[in-house]
Order: structure tokens, then C-alpha cells, then sequence
DNA sequence: CGGTCTCTTGACGGAGTTCAAAGCTAGTGG
DNA sequence: CCACTAGCTTTGAACTCCGTCAAGAGACCG
């Protein structure tokens, strides 16, 4: 499957921010002059470990994952980001300093992405923005503190279960292993619980 | 130890706003007469889930927790909050919405507390406090992302460990059920964990 | 084809839980 | 100010969940 970015569109951000709160015609054309279409081919990194953030990221097509390594070389995932998701590390970005997550494509992925002056740029010539990427933050921080809780109060069982029904386009597509790595247990016993689930109802 | 809002001192906070942005003279009167102080004895809730969380609270003395309980009637932490820390149920309050979340005081604790709408009253008084929330929430949102982070891949003595290195004066006077309840672990392994840790260097 | 990645399965080991009991501390009411 | 109760901490033993190591069987891609 081709694609290269003169299809890309900026159609699938405008609806989104257009959900969130309604732009008008000025405010959409900020949005098509400030952001970039870019190519990501899978296992490219798209921010690595120690270099500073430099983009927030739009998922147009296809997925990307935010994960740390650790020194026993297993990967933790913080993050997926498939269409209509962002993701950035938010405090290399802002704060201008070394990232310690990894960012790369599952997939060969198509994001929009803006860099940090353009960004602030676009909050003093639409404050509207000021509020929208507020609030993203703030959906993306109940999300997160949804997770914490489930990983400290249930077991891999109700995690993985809780994954698949919340995420079923996500589980789909994605391999084992890197749903084991999200979830924070490995693909073998990621493995068995599934099989037994299967031999459950 | 007796203490009434009489006593109350909006310090402590315009201390904390100037240390992210310098406050000019308005922008501090602001502050005083939008944040409310209020007194919370131990045990009192700040919110109760199911209600919809009505303020944003800074806590100047004391201490405060964020915490689910789960249908075994184990609590689970997902924050706490001393002195100069922010604590609210961030999901209720801005969308007006039912809590999941219980907050609760774990000694007698005094906070400044501002309304949603006194918050968005002021950020139209005075923009900059829309930075200094993003800011606030930014902070928040990476320090969580590092705690699900370790999670996930490390065990409950490196997280103890690093927990009370991390908040050497939280872990000395909160009791170890309340530790363990935020670690995700029970409080007798956080017990054997701590005599394994004394025995050995 | 050949190699790499993914998924599965088995046996074993270890981290963390559960339940129960006991001593200790601290708050509370009379 | 004392007595009493409730909560905190510790310890033991049995048990469960999950990890580790090893091996083999597809599946996909160059």
C-alpha cells in the first residue's frame, strides 16, 4: 500500500478539534499552515530516548507507541497512538529537555505535527487553543489515572479483559507481544490467560 | 494543635504562583479573593464518589488522598496530597460530571479552594492563570505517567524504595497501610518488605 | 527458501496474597 | 485521667499468580 503526502490530508484534525470546539475559517487555516504531514515507515523511531521532543503528533493513519526500555532490555509501553490519537512526551516537549521514552511506528503511520514555537504561535493568535489543548491534556490525564488504578487494584486477567473491550480496533491489529507490554506481564503468560478465557463461556 | 481559618494565610500560594510566573499586584488581589480557605478535620471527606468535584484545592497544612475502593473493600491511592500539593478529581470537575474517586483527610488539614466558576472566572480576568494551570496539570500528568511507568516494570521493594526517597518526609509520617494502599501491594508484604530492607546493608 | 518474529506449552521457581494470631499504639469516651 | 476499643504492625504457613527458561510450531518477509 503507496501513500505519500501529497494525499496527505488535514481533513481527520480539522473534524477533531471541530468536535471539541467549533473553529472558525481563519482558525482553520492556522491550523493547515501550522501543522505537518510526515511519513513514519514501521520500527522508525519517531522520537528517541536523550533527544528533546520537538513535536506533538496527530495519528492521521496508522500506529505509533510510546515505551521506556529498562536494563534488562524489556520494553514497557505507555502508550499506543492509532488514528485520531496524540501522542508527544509532554514534558520533554514544553520543558525543552531530554526525553526518556521512545516513541516509534508499528505501522507505516501518516501524523500531522506541530512543532513548539509554532504551537505557542497558534495559542497568541487564537487563545481558542489555549483551551483546546487543555483539555486534551486533561482527557488524556483521566485516562491515565484511570490505568494506574486498574493496574494496582486488578489482576492481568480483568486488565487484558478491560483492554480488549475498551480498545477492540486496537487488540486486533495489534501483535501479543505488544499488548503483554502494555498491560505489564509478559507475552507468555499473556498467552495463557487468553487461553483460558477462550475455554471459559 | 488549634488552628481557624482566622489564621489563614493565602501565602503559601501566591508564594507557589510566583515560583511558576511572577503575579503582578492585581493578579495576586485575584488570588485572594478567589480562593476560599477551609478547614478539614481527619477523616472528613473533601469529596465523595458519586458527587460532582466543586473545587480545585491547594493544600497549605495537613494532608489529603485521592483513593477508589474496590468491591473486596480494599482502597486503592491514587494520590496523596501535603503541604503546597494540588489535589481535586480533575475528570468531575471540569466536565461536571459524577466522581469515581473518594478524597479524604488524613489529618486535620487546611486548604485554599477556588469554584469552577471563580477558575474560569479568573482565567478570563487574568489569561495567565490559563498557563499556570496548564502548567499545574502538565507536571501532574508526567509525574503520573513515571509512576505507571514503574509500575510496570519493577517490583514492590524498588518501588518502596524509591517511593520514600522520592517523599522522605510523606513516608515518615503516613502509616504504612496508607503506603502500601498507594504501592498496590497488602500492608503485611510492605512490612516484610521493610524488615528485609533494614537487615541488609 | 532461510531467518526472524510470534505464539504456544511445560516445568519450575519466586514474588506477592490470604488468613489468622498476637502485641503494640493511639484515639476516644466516660 | 484511666479504660477501652479500634487501628497499626509484625510474623507464620499455605497458597496463587505470574515470571523464567526452554523448546517447538507456525507465519511473514526479504
Amino acid at each position: 500500500m503507496k501513500e505519500d503526502l501529497t494525499q496527505a490530508s488535514i481533513e481527520p484534525l480539522l473534524d477533531y478539534f471541530n468536535k471539541l470546539i467549533l473553529l472558525n475559517k481563519e482558525e482553520k487555516q492556522l491550523v493547515t499552515e501550522r501543522f505537518q504531514p510526515r511519513l513514519y515507515r514501521r520500527r522508525q523511531y519517531v522520537l528517541q530516548e536523550g533527544d528533546i521532543c520537538k513535536h506533538f503528533n496527530f495519528v492521521v493513519r496508522g500506529c505509533l507507541r510510546s515505551y521506556i526500555t529498562d536494563e534488562k532490555g524489556n520494553t514497557h509501553i505507555l502508550q499506543f497512538a492509532a488514528e485520531n490519537w496524540w501522542i508527544t512526551d509532554i514534558g520533554s516537549f514544553y520543558k525543552t529537555k531530554a526525553s526518556k521514552l521512545n516513541i516509534d511506528a508499528l505501522e507505516d503511520t501518516m501524523v500531522l505535527q506541530i512543532s513548539y514555537d509554532n504551537l505557542t504561535g497558534l495559542y497568541d493568535q487564537a487563545p481558542k487553543f489555549n483551551q483546546i489543548f487543555r483539555v486534551l491534556i486533561e482527557n488524556s490525564h483521566v485516562a491515565l489515572q484511570n490505568r494506574l488504578l486498574q493496574n494496582i487494584s486488578s489482576s492481568a486477567e480483568e486488565r487484558y479483559l478491560s483492554f480488549i473491550q475498551a480498545h477492540p480496533h486496537l487488540s486486533n491489529r495489534l501483535p501479543q507481544t505488544q499488548i503483554a507490554a502494555f498491560l505489564g506481564i509478559t507475552p507468555e503468560f499473556l498467552s495463557r490467560v487468553r487461553n483460558n478465557q477462550t475455554k471459559k463461556p
